[in-house]
DNA sequence: GATGAATGAGCGTTCATTCAT
DNA sequence: AATGAATGAACGCTCATTCAT
């Protein structure tokens, strides 16, 4: 009926943890995040519940409760850690490239695989997948303008962020560089899912370089050097 | 709520409506395509539940289930029905149209707008908000492979089709005309949705033509005719 | 998460029922009066659930809800209920009686006792009982100025007014004739609680005489009078 | 929450402190006084949890649980610790006055504010605020025979022999002195509280010597002293 | 063909309490 | 002496669904 002043909402919420009590502190902590990301990835977070979660990981609902407030904060939890991990790998492995289309080609690789924290997280896949499924149904969730949202496309829109300025170096006429990203990312995870469950929907094969293969296709081409060459 | 047991029962799956009564028949039936167009549109299917439209529409709960078995039905009648009509339309303001990039745009025109079923529908409005938000969910979500997602699925699919037929006739030598199409048809819904709800990460405006010319700027250029250049 | 319209606090709220369901229309709806009057008269609300409630009557925790959206809502139909009862009883045995005294005599024989709904409740033992214990409760509580405390305070605010007014034509020159009716209503309650639980801490007696002079002994005397008397 | 149970393990029960560990011996558990006296009086107990308490004194439950074995326990240690100094000051400045009535008058006032355990409490005014909201309660509770009553009421009886002692000498042949006192103490309060909170019910207005004056008038008169005048 | 009444199961959350450290 | 971690049990509430009428 109150309660109003015991969810603190520790942790930074924007690009950082979201958390009552670190996760990564304890066995439990790292279980919830273990088999929520399992959990998650598997049946959706439709279907999660922490008493699920508490029951897989052989602890009691309560104790989930410790950690995240809610499904939510830990979906939340989660995403950011991935979006975080892809961003980090991201800068780390084209900042000394020069050529944008290289460039292009290593962020679409990175894109149509799993990220991992630093080897920290033996949930990696999950947690690409949740990314890839949930990330997508936040974009176009209802509850826009919350401030939950807002923290899932954090990271989305630092990733895009990256895409369309390595694109507007790539191009710099092009007139749409952040429609494209976005276009770029989300395909991305797109051809992922029907090379999975849909594959008479798409050409691109199960070998990584067939879909970075097709995500460079959608790099515009620069017009004015053709006209130039004339 | 976990949806796995969806019934089938009555009523054609594959690209016709899947219902216990046609809602057609009756004005109560009618009702509850144009409340619950409505409100999942609004709030999204997550939280929409039969009581709530039944307690909209002025009728039971239990009426609402002889007509659909369960949300899901109902949403997929919705979808099914968004689907048809896009596509009729599509065949029938593409089929005269020779030249392939002039096909492709007025497809892109017509991804963008709402489509109503020949004027039977007074809540196209809806079904396209619904279509929009809803069907990429369902094409990430965790139910693959059931009666269930490819119900859904097929009006996606073939839509996508009718894109990939005419970009192979637009650009024959492009290697992924399906996999395209895909993004093509996901591009428009995406950009629809940062251009409502975050157009700080898009460069598209809100004048219908901005999106339909991005739209067309992702279609590949034919290489054969910048071989030919030099 | 939403559910903000389904509560449509059917009844009016003022003065009358509160509930979804009429109680009354339903064996159902009748024993949840009276099994609820009965717990919450014996153990208090404090330790009262709908789900005790439930199983105590032999229903579901969800039929319950289906007549009163929470506790409160039955405590506060109820303790109406009581205080109308009374209300109407206390109209109708003093209307006729035009010595003011006697007036206030009678007042408090029926302060001092249980009172029927004309003969619908056989459970006004426990209306009773809940109103003594709980109305102060309410009275005292600390959701102050709550549509909900205003709904339980009409009852006694009425009660006390009609007494407050009796006071006034007995001895039209007392100043604190509201006050005073309070505390004449509230020592009636008070005392007979004494009586049962405590009856070394006054001198009433079981008969209910006792009570009713004690109550008497409070009316403040005609200073005026006396002086003229001389 | 049933209550039924309490443990009384350590401290004397009646006249004095019920803990298990004394809280005046720390600060940790004058924090426990000072903010749960703080939080009771604003919340009200129905509200009142260790662990609301315990967060907000920045220590832990289980800390709290070392003071006191539960929150009735600790309700009543304040409620008593009132009660003493209430009764401590009641004596102390009554002592020395002959005339009842005037004493009648210092009760009346000291009833009507909050009273500070020499000098020890600064939460004195939250005692205050849970003695008159909370010990009515407790009067009307249902654990009615229990220890926890016993202790409860304690204090209060103590008060009201004071009053009914009092009155005694001031009009030794009104036949109710113990009943009055009981009315008496509880019309303090009860006025109080309408007062702050429904002033439309009530004369009585903020100034402390106007419910003094509705107290007072509510001593009964000397009918002995009215015949004799004849 | 539609309704009203009811149910069983589950969810999210909080609480009082315990115990090893 | 105090903490951190955890638990079991309950609570308030909603949902999808069924069935007699």
């Amino acid at each position: 009926m109150d309660s109003s002043d015991i969810h603190t909402e520790v942790g930074r919420l924007l690009n950082g943890p979201a958390y009552l009590k670190d996760p990564d502190s304890s066995e439990t902590g790292r279980d919830i995040l273990l088999f929520g990301a399992e959990m998650m990835a598997c049946g959706g977070i439709e279907s999660f519940t922490f008493r699920k979660l508490a029951s897989r990981a052989g602890i009691t609902e309560a104790t989930v409760y410790r950690y995240f407030s809610n499904k939510h904060q830990l979906l939340l939890y989660l995403l950011n850690r991935y979006w975080n991990a892809l961003e980090y790998k991201a800068m780390q492995e084209t900042v000394h490239i020069n050529e944008p289309l290289e460039r292009l080609q290593r962020l679409a690789e990175l894109l149509t695989g799993p990220v991992a924290q630093a080897g920290k997280d033996e949930f990696a896949g999950h947690l690409y997948a949740i990314a890839m499924s949930e990330s997508v149904k936040v974009h176009l969730g209802t509850e826009t303008g919350s401030d939950w949202q807002k923290g899932m496309l954090n990271g989305y829109a630092r990733i895009t962020g990256l895409v369309a300025e390595t694109l507007r170096t790539a191009n710099p006429d092009y007139p749409y560089p952040r429609a494209w990203a976005a276009t770029f990312v989300d395909s991305a995870m797109q051809q992922q899912f029907l090379l999975r469950h849909l594959p008479e929907l798409t050409e691109v094969q199960s070998a990584p370089t067939s879909l970075t293969r097709f995500l460079l296709s959608l790099i515009p081409q620069q017009e004015s050097k053709e006209h130039a060459s004339f």
